[in-house]
DNA sequence: AAATCCCGCCAATCG
DNA sequence: CGATTGGCGGGATTT
């Protein structure tokens, strides 16, 4: 009765007239052991399940008729979950898409209150935005990739690496009892950073095209939710290894007030809505929570498991972090991050009126609109017609979906590709002209080139040219007019060809006569197996401890860690070097950007905005730099933290960073490599992950993207999702795995794609390509069945036959790396050979072809070459 | 005991 | 002014 008291709800189980089929069996489980019962609750969810709950059942009927709710049946994540259900991922533009709050709530039996919550992140993430009161409109996962690939740069323009950073150093040192002395020192290094850029405060990001909540009305009410949100997704965005501590998070989150300790409760306030956060980011499978080793146990933590590689979005102007109130006035359409950010920043004190002037809308809207046209432009000077857009983002969304699925269900592992996938810029379509693959396409063309290009061919005929094609489909000869997403089901789930037009055409409309082809990859699975998920990830989970490969991991990682004197040591070093070291590689930078320059045949290549191209080409160049130069700067940071963060080692041997390495890696064109994959999958939690994870996927209808184009495509990909995990398969992984050789296309294929890959890792100076894949692939070779976590999924490696000519030339360590792997490809796996030096010495590759390799030049940057940063800074040191 | 995080009071804001 | 939103933190549940 106490006030206080939470009130009790009737938990008598037993006596509840089971309304659904389900609800009986959910009473047993929940007679079960906790744990037990969790996964049998999933699980359930998953098949069947998904109509149990959300069915709307149970009007109310009575009040007592609850049955054991464990707490956990009424979790946020849960019913975010259940929410998500009752929306495609990617629904149709067209159709109206709206959310009435009352009936979710209704429907979802729950307190409105809760539903905020839900809203609140997701429209973070701009997968909803407001529409009126009481109304919302689902967006899906449309922008996702767009909105985070802001996020990201936001949060680098924020140097939350860094902060992050020094918050971790604080609180070890703490943990050491160090003097306060020290941390004193810290506070004040953090002060002053945060001074210069101006104390920055975050705002809600906005996305041009989704804002503004009710027409009128944008209060000022963004507040923490919503942006805590943002922020905390940034955070996991700049961080390398995609892992953040609870605690760090909050820290930052709490502001940047770093005043000293931060009064308890407002800590564990803030903890709280993070973990608000969290369970609605699970249940989108953007992040898992994990554990971080520490001296004294563990601590809570997360890791991002979502897309990871956007394209950047050029931030024409306004690259500087500390944006004072920008003057909108002058706002060209060229929406930069900064511009579609809403409020980014503003200085401590100041408040700024964060509402919009109205005549900002308009812009706002024509910024969405341009800003459409320019991505979709990125390689042709001329104009995309504004319809395009919808088409392509319908087809994008086609593909979207596809890839989605096919790494949402836990692969991830494709750095590169899945990133591709997650972002959608999957479909190239070649110029139907030339068949003959042997140049290069340059710049893997972002969602909208790919559309671009393909908007002429037209959806349908790519479609329809899909064949549900087999394996045989891919074959080298594979011509440039082949469609890009083979989806095939039936063996072993489809493949994804990614063909690349040539970026370098000068005209959209002059096909491009692409010499070569590249393929992407992209992840698939078969039927048989099973979500990865649930069991892989479980399975790699335990691989990884005991895998050889987790073996050398740890112990890499206590080699990096080495005494954590020295550790510790590093940081101020760090700092001292920092500076210089910056400078010299900004030379270098710079010397290669002019040269990229001018020998790129088209800075639109680099997405740049139609009319920067046509600005004096200084101004052009400064910009980028000025952006490189950051972002030299943010790498260095998170090589350092990374170091640093030895001590905060993941339990599960997380860094998967180098996975581009595998996914750019050069193979004889032609060949379409399926590879395993799960190793890749993120270590998920045996528990949670398992069912929620796979969507219950949507109705198709949803799904069917372009109006009336062609379903057909859409239903063939829904398989994908429908494989349930049913229990039984973890008892006959085995089966699994063979039904899946049985499958696989090409044993062959497969074998040899596991020694390049072996070699590639055995080659690579532990660091640098330590990547987790490599340890599994070894294993497979190894033995005929590998361990139980083999292969579900199966990636292909990216093909991209590149003229030798051009290999020659990218000098980007990146590349030799890879001839270097190249070579001895067949050969020993000793490959030693290859040239560390260019790994020490170049660590941001600008060589073109290291542009091409991802969408953006800028991310590509800035992602694929972090290891080889890290070896930069210890070579330079000694 | 610590980690999670549900619940719902109640203050801003909205309409 | 009533309805919506959504901070916030007590304290129940889980781990």
């Amino acid at each position: 009765m106490g006030p206080l008291t939470t009130p009790k709800k009737g938990r008598e189980v037993g006596s509840v007239d089971p309304w659904t089929p389900t609800s009986n069996l959910k009473m047993l489980i929940s007679a079960a052991s906790p744990e037990i019962r969790n996964r049998e609750k999933e699980l359930c969810m998953d098949n069947d399940g998904r109509d149990s709950l959300e069915s709307t059942q149970e009007p109310e009927n009575g009040e007592e008729s609850e049955k054991m709710i464990s707490r956990k049946e009424k979790s946020l994540g849960l019913l975010c979950h259940k929410f998500l259900a009752r929306y495609p991922d990617y629904p149709n533009p067209a159709l109206n898409n709206d959310i009435c709050l009352d009936d979710v709530a209704t429907e979802l039996n729950v307190e409105r209150r809760r539903i905020y919550d839900i809203m609140n992140v997701l429209e973070s993430l701009h997968m909803v935005s407001r529409s009126a009161k009481n109304r919302y409109t689902w967006h899906g996962r449309t922008k996702l990739a767009e909105t985070l690939a802001i996020l990201k740069q936001v949060g680098e323009e924020h140097q939350y690496s860094q902060q992050m950073q020094q918050i971790r150093q604080r609180l070890v040192e703490k943990e050491f009892d160090f003097d306060g002395e020290e941390k004193e020192n810290e506070v004040a290094v953090v002060d002053l950073e945060n001074g210069e850029h101006g104390q920055k405060e975050l705002f809600f990001v906005e996305l041009p095209g989704v804002e503004f909540k009710a027409a009128s009305v944008n209060s000022r009410k963004d507040k923490s939710l919503r942006v805590m949100s943002q922020k905390f997704v940034m955070l996991f965005l700049v961080s390398n290894p995609r892992v953040v501590s609870l605690d760090v998070a909050a820290k930052i989150l709490i502001g940047e007030d770093q005043a000293a300790d931060q009064d308890k409760n407002k800590f564990k306030t803030k903890v709280r809505r993070l973990y608000d956060i969290a369970n609605v980011l699970r249940s989108l499978k953007l992040i898992e929570k994990v554990h971080v080793a520490e001296e004294r146990g563990r601590k809570p933590a997360f890791e991002w498991v979502g897309p990871d590689d956007f394209p950047q979005v050029i931030d024409s102007e306004n690259t500087s972090t500390a944006c004072p109130p920008k003057k909108k006035g002058v706002l060209e359409p060229h929406a930069s991050a900064d511009n579609c950010a809403k409020n980014l920043f503003s200085s401590p004190g100041t408040k700024r009126s964060f509402t919009r002037h109205p005549s900002l809308i308009k812009l706002a809207k024509s910024i969405q609109d341009d800003r459409r046209k320019i991505n979709s432009a990125p390689s042709s000077p001329v104009k995309m017609n504004s319809d395009f857009p919808n088409k392509m983002a319908q087809l994008a969304a086609i593909c979207k979906i596809e890839l989605d699925q096919e790494s949402a269900t836990g692969d991830e592992g494709l750095k590169p590709a899945a990133a591709e996938a997650n972002t959608g810029y999957v479909l190239q379509l070649p110029t139907p002209t030339s068949v003959e693959p042997s140049h290069i396409p340059l710049q893997p063309p972002t969602q909208e080139q790919a559309v671009n290009t393909t908007a002429n061919p037209i959806p349908h005929a790519m479609l329809a040219a899909q064949p549900s094609g087999s394996v045989a489909y891919i074959p080298a000869q594979c011509s440039p007019l082949i469609p890009v997403l083979l989806p095939q089901q039936r063996g072993s789930g489809p493949y994804a060809v990614y063909l690349n037009p040539s970026s370098l055409r000068s005209n959209p409309l002059a096909r491009p006569q692409p010499t070569s082809l590249a393929v992407r990859s992209m992840t698939f699975e078969d039927k048989t197996g099973q979500s990865p998920n649930g069991q892989s990830a479980a399975k790699s989970h335990t691989a990884a401890d005991a895998s050889p490969s987790g073996v050398k991991r740890l112990r890499s990682e206590l080699a990096s860690e080495g005494s954590p004197s020295k550790a510790k040591r590093s940081d101020p070093t760090f700092k001292d070097t920092s500076p210089k070291l910056c400078e010299i590689l900004q030379a270098r930078l710079k010397a290669r950007r002019v040269g990229q320059l001018t020998s790129r045949p088209s800075p639109r290549a680099l997405h740049l905005d139609p009319e920067f191209v046509n600005t004096p080409g200084g101004a052009v160049a400064n910009q980028t730099l000025e952006q490189s130069l950051e972002l030299l700067l943010d790498r260095e940071e998170k090589v350092a933290n990374s170091d640093s963060e030895a001590g905060l080692t993941p339990v599960r041997a997380v860094p998967l960073t180098p996975r581009q390495l595998h996914a750019e890696t050069l193979i004889p064109a032609g060949y379409l490599i399926p590879i395993s994959q799960q190793s890749l999958i993120s270590y998920k939690e045996v528990q949670s992950s398992g069912a929620e994870s796979n969507k219950i996927s949507p109705p198709n209808i949803y799904q069917t993207p372009t109006a009336g184009s062609r379903p057909a495509p859409a239903q063939e990909i829904t398989p994908t999702n429908l494989r349930l995990q049913r229990p039984t398969n973890a008892a006959s992984p085995q089966a699994t795995q063979q039904a899946h050789r049985l499958n696989s296309p090409s044993p062959a294929i497969l074998n040899f794609t596991l020694q390049n890959l072996g070699l590639i890792s055995s080659s690579s100076p532990g660091s640098a390509f330590a990547t987790p894949q490599t340890p599994e692939r070894a294993n497979t070779l190894t033995s005929p069945l590998p361990s139980p976590l083999t292969l579900q999924q199966r990636a292909m490696v990216f093909i991209k036959p590149l003229s030798p000519v051009h290999i020659q030339q990218t000098v980007s360590p990146h590349q030799v790396a890879l001839i270097g792997v190249q070579q001895p490809l067949m050969a020993t796996p000793k490959g030693s050979g290859v040239p560390q030096h260019s790994f020490f010495h170049t660590p941001v590759s600008l060589s073109p072809l290291a542009a091409v390799v991802n969408t953006a030049g800028q991310s590509s940057i800035k992602t694929v070459h972090i290891p080889q940063r890290k070896l930069d800074v210890t070579t330079d040191e000694s």
